[in-house]
DNA sequence: CTGAAAGCGCTTACAG
DNA sequence: CTGAAAGCGCTTACAG
């Protein structure tokens, strides 16, 4: 067995009692004894068992964060975002993917109870009805990029619709005119608001042309498949411009349509939606909606952190995020990379 | 206050005894007592409060991951790998970054204590004399490319030594003579030990040629920099190759060249380390060494779950993984991509 | 099969 | 200032 405080105490020859308030440096002790009972801690190499701590504090010092994956370019920024935030205010991070449905988010969300102050989720499976069926109600949380936000729960979400919309007026100002889209998965909110956008700003924009919409899932296979088939097609029909619902599809059809003999942007222009890092790299250079990945994750952890200062004071809110349109060569900007 | 086992019980009519008994699916619980306390959890919507459980049973379902950082394509494909091991086996996951300094490290080992089953840790500034000075006694620990593995420790890495060794020789192969390395930060093992690869092969299989090491810190800009410096070089005096001790100072190196007007691989070859995602994407395609990081975080982690299950009688062992070349445009290999 | 009680490692009023 | 004791929410021998 590891050390315990009631080691330490006996060692020193004084009660846990001493020992806890010399370690959480409570005022009322002597300056003697703190300092007596800190070397003999140091001594033994006691370290608290935090655990045991969080039971009886009631806080953990612990955020949990749910994510559809860990990995990727869009889930790293985010991380990287919400890690940050919370190494400034000392506070730790639970993560867990949500690789599968419903049942598996239910399970993540309870198994948290009771290790975290508070859940930071982004999954297309949580919803209003779901949370206040699995949710512990003491459990302050808060959504990202999610359709439930607003309602009971306060949420975070970047303005995916007028990205899209950002973006196929900038591809229809370039003089494009058959624009077709790269869809991500139906049942994913983002996705839906994307190609919301791009429906909108089609029939405003361009009244007379008209949608090209292909099924995508947000991987670079289904980008691929989807630049395949255009390859396939005769170039009469084929559409000037490729806007694909994220940046991976995007670069999925580039390097096909690449490959596939076709100039980019003077046979085909292409166009995504995040600005993962990738975008800047490949040639030409991916066009595409910053999305503040990062800056996403800051914003949400920040919300959350004042939502378990003052449980139930906040009310229920939905911040949207902007969404800025990015230039680059791969819709025929001459940039310098 | 959220519902405990006792509103439970009292509700059931029942011990709290026999609903944990029932929640844990104990053998000698008559079946209608279990439905119908099973019924009462549901209806109430009890979630158990994991902390405590911990404390009782002494594990968590936990582990712990200290990394370098949180995100970057190196450390979100490590995750990818100890993440999905995790998930395997109903493990959670408890991560932390190290950005500082050892005692930063120290911190948040000691912040896992009591809260994780064992700890994945990565970091140049652990060694075997420090992690005996922090880390407690019971807490089974393995190390992930590291100088410390091995002796007290179990740990696993990547053969740096022999992949930089590698590249140097595909390198001469292709017939490059003037073979510059661009260095990662000095304090970290996995870059001396490229480095040391880098010297060795140059010395053995191209014994006349001069070593060339630039200094850098396996960041993009230190790649740039290098780039610059590069370019504004007598075209005479300059590498004909430059292999860059990670994928993200080669890139950075890259792009700068291309930017310069030099012709790669023809005016010069380059070569990274890692064989992270974005190195199939540039153009031309990064030549590198392939280091099966997400691999490397499964293998920690079933070793560092092995080690739990049978704590000490593991002898402390390091375990290498071969790392592999992969050819490219950079240098010369005309590839589909 | 079921319950009362001890115990996991801490913290914190409550006395003194 | 310091200590004895209760309590955080669970689990698990120990009786019955």
């Amino acid at each position: 067995m590891a050390i315990t405080i009631k080691d330490v105490a006996q060692e020193a020859g004084v009660s846990v009692a001493s020992v806890s308030r010399a370690l959480n440096g409570h005022a009322s002790i002597t300056d003697d004894t703190r300092k007596h009972i800190l070397a003999v801690v140091k001594r033994m190499r006691y370290m608290p068992h935090v655990g045991a701590r969080s039971l009886t504090t009631s806080f953990t010092n612990t955020i949990g964060v749910l994510l559809p994956d860990l990995y990727g370019e869009f889930f790293s920024e985010m991380i990287r975002g919400i890690d940050g935030a919370a190494r400034r205010r000392g506070l730790h991070l639970m993560v867990s993917s949500l690789h599968g449905d419903a049942d598996e988010a239910a399970l993540a969300i309870r198994a948290m109870r009771g290790r975290v102050d508070g859940l930071l989720v982004m999954s297309p499976h949580v919803d209003a009805a779901f949370l206040s069926d699995n949710l512990p109600e003491d459990l302050p949380i808060v959504l990202m990029n999610t359709a439930a936000g607003g309602t009971q729960y306060p949420s975070i979400s970047v303005d995916n619709y007028n990205g899209a919309h950002a973006m196929v007026a900038h591809l229809v100002a370039g003089g494009y005119r058959r624009i077709a889209f790269l869809a991500g998965p139906s049942g994913n909110f983002e996705a839906q608001e994307r190609l919301r956008g791009y429906r909108a700003a089609l029939s405003e924009l361009a009244p007379g042309a008209a949608e090209h919409v292909y099924e995508g899932d947000f991987s670079e296979q289904s980008g691929q498949a989807v630049g395949q088939a255009l390859l396939e097609m005769d170039a009469g029909r084929r559409p000037d411009a490729l806007f694909a619902a994220n940046d991976m599809m995007a670069i999925g059809a580039l390097l096909t349509l690449k490959q596939g003999g076709l100039r980019l942007p003077q046979d085909m222009a292409l166009a995504g939606f995040d600005d993962i890092p990738i975008a800047r790299y490949v040639s030409p250079a991916l066009t595409t909606v910053r999305v503040p990945i990062a800056d996403l994750g800051v914003r949400a952890l920040e919300s959350l952190v004042a939502k378990i200062g003052q449980p139930g004071s906040v009310p229920a809110s939905a911040q949207t995020l902007g969404a800025e349109l990015v230039a680059r060569a791969s819709t025929g900007e001459s940039t310098p990379t």
